[in-house]
DNA sequence: ACCTGAACACCGTTCAAGT
DNA sequence: ACCTGAACACCGTTCAAGT
């Protein structure tokens, strides 16, 4: 839950241990304001840090994303311990896909990053995302075996389809000139799928 | 299926219209290469004009991509009406919702423009897709009357899933280092869906 | 009426020069 | 060892000048 737990294994000197905290802090600010595509040159701009030292500390977007999210996997993994010592299987799966989903959804477009580097362990979100898989699929398992799903259906797919569920509920509606209603639509659609897999 | 269905109301020079087509056919090119973010400074180019001409043709990316897409659109709008003259309504709907993912993958990133303009009447993206969504209602319907699926879904939650599940299947899967498997992901998605609504 | 292309503001990324 | 910021190649968009 701090940033020790991404942090390097040597110590980092005490002015790039500054730097590295503030990008990590500004980027959740500025992903939430602006989604996932949020300028680079910005975040290292309101951190007081040129470009360069942005790109030493994350060589690549996806880097930055999976720092700023530690704290949030972190809660998601101890919630899936809980879960898994539910008795009631059927119902943790539900309540597991819909953190998920959630979880994806925490910036605009992050789903497409999280989708995209699923199983890529070149990416730093692939790899972290590969405990939530196993975790998806060790309570879908448990829900099976209680017999509240039947369905055949791999983790990788369930984690896809949470993720796609979430994609499917962000996208702003962004209708003639009013602003947008914040409404809901991912226990719906999370609803429908689930009916599928009984 | 020509492009006088999208050409304005009065004739065009001679020179616009030869820019125009050029254009249009120069975006599919580009948009089947690098999916609906190609450049359009690049685009132009490749079309022997100006970006400002690009610009006075198409105000905006949407613009480009409907008219890049009239044929397709087209094509889909003549299988609905065949699809409501089918006596089993199930299976109908299955085929129309498989087609629609399809379309919607006809380039990468195109599922996130349709689905985000889905109801908006600003975007020609938007205004194009209503008669796709009727559509989807009118089949939704006829298969329920046949009792080939009981659930009560929304014409446009039908075709907001079919989106997620076309960009679902269409994240390139870029494991490591090795080329990505063309994998024909949808079909699976779509019948777990289908399995929801039954 | 339509086209051209220079111009502007922006962005991601790199790298030589500093401390 | 780490930071800086200029520099590069690029992009979307606009608009005055042309034909």
């Amino acid at each position: 839950m701090s940033i020790e737990a991404a942090a390097p294994t040597r110590p980092m000197r005490a002015d790039a241990r500054r730097n590295y905290e503030a990008i990590v802090r500004v980027a959740g600010d500025a992903f939430a304001e602006h989604g996932t595509q949020a300028s680079l040159d910005d975040i290292a701009c309101r951190a007081g840090v040129g470009p360069g030292t942005l790109y030493r500390h994350f060589p690549n977007r996806d880097c930055l994303l999976e720092a700023a999210l530690v704290e949030s996997r972190l809660a998601l993994n101890e919630l899936a311990e809980q879960l898994l010592a539910d008795d009631d299987a059927g119902a943790a799966l539900d309540t597991w896909l819909l953190a998920l989903a959630r979880h994806a959804n925490t910036w605009d477009g992050l789903p497409d990053s999280i989708v995209q580097s699923i199983n890529n362990k070149q990416s730093p979100l692939g790899a972290s995302c590969s405990t939530l898989v196993d975790a998806t699929g060790r309570l879908f398992d448990r829900a099976r075996e209680q017999s509240a799903v039947t369905a055949d259906v791999s983790a990788r797919d369930l984690f896809v389809m949470a993720g796609s569920l979430a994609w499917a509920a962000s996208r702003p509606r962004r209708d003639t000139g009013a602003r947008a209603e914040a409404s809901d639509d991912l226990p719906r659609l999370l609803g429908l799928l689930m009916r599928g897999l009984r």
